[in-house]
DNA sequence: TTTTTGACTATTTTCGTTTATTAGTCAAAT
DNA sequence: ATTTGACTAATAAACGAAAATAGTCAAAAA
């Protein structure tokens, strides 16, 4: 990536951070970036193009960090679990932008962002279903029922959390209590 | 309550529930349950405060079936967490005004809901909390941890997935393996 | 040739005004 | 105490003008 394409996707970051979609403008990022307007189309094509790069490269940053856990392949599967989940909700609670589609006034009109969002939700999906399915073939897990639909639930349980800890603020007083969660949770899934 | 007002609520019920909030006016209520719109105004002092009561008379129900659930103090403490899941599930399922709640252009405004949707969820807090203390108490179940934090992610867990359930049609799918998930909640929760 | 620029155009949002619809009131009747 | 429907008040929709902002492009720079 080029430098400028790269210090405007940083600009545009950090201003999409602060003052959200909407309220930022693309003649503020260009200004703020020291780059004249053209440029930033020359290398996003329109607004919801650039807010997407945005989301975009703060989910590639989650993905790559969950990606060095899962492929641990020789720690036990519910030590893996454990630490994705923690990762997960610490690197999401830094990844501001990505936040903002959680809010209600975005659902209206975010379809410019839901393949990449339904694109990221597969991909854990993925992770956790083959995560499971190796636990279970390794002897450590026992699941009955569809082991995807299970994937599925805790892929649900976790963006149920999203809302309240990163939109509400509650995620200091409810993270000290993910673990014990996370806890019952493997305990629930372990073979004994 | 008076059979007018009973008639009245019934209709406003129905036809909220059939075009939406926005989508139905007073008159048409009125007009529906063959009565003056003065005595919708009579009964219900506004449009908003007519809305809440059809809510909290879906949540008065909701309530009312699974008091019968929690109240049944001889059971194991994990059939009574199993059946509160499941007929919450089924119950959300018809109640289809409580479901616009959910919708995010509903969002922006319903403050005149939230203290009816809180103290929902308070009641909920309270019912699973006690239920896991008894469970706890009869050695039922083994719980590390701040059990009032784990009611709470319970119905965090609950709540996250309506929108998928309700709004996004995945409930004859999902609810099917529901049972599994349950499952897998209750041994994670159980003294061995 | 690829990238950058900023003056320029096209589109969208905002604002003020009018009109239509719907929420909400009340004196009279039951 | 409850019900009624004509009535008023408030809100939303429709519209055009003005302002703000998204998006373009020919020329210049790298």
């Amino acid at each position: 990536m080029s430098p400028t394409k790269q210090k405007l996707l940083t600009t545009a970051s950090r201003t999409f951070g602060k003052y959200g979609f909407y309220k930022t403008s693309m003649d503020e990022i260009a200004k703020s970036a020291r780059k004249a307007k053209g440029s930033l189309y020359y290398h996003f094509n329109s607004k919801e193009l650039l807010f997407r790069e945005v989301v975009i490269s703060e989910l590639d940053f989650l993905k790559q960090e969950l990606t060095s856990i899962f492929e641990d392949t020789n720690a036990d599967s519910r030590d893996i679990l454990r630490a994705y989940m923690i990762k997960r909700m610490m690197v999401m609670n830094t990844s501001i932008n990505y936040q903002e589609t959680l809010r209600p006034e975005f659902y209206e009109f975010y379809e410019f962002l839901n393949d990449v969002i339904l694109e990221m939700d597969e991909w854990e999906k993925t992770q956790i279903t083959n995560l499971l399915n190796k636990g279970v073939a390794k002897g450590e897990l026992e699941l009955p029922g569809n082991i995807e639909v299970y994937a599925e639930m805790l892929l649900i349980f976790l963006k149920g959390l999203e809302t309240p800890l990163f939109l509400k603020g509650q995620y200091e007083r409810l993270i000290s209590n993910f673990d014990n969660l996370i806890g019952i949770l493997t305990k629930g899934i372990s073979k004994l």
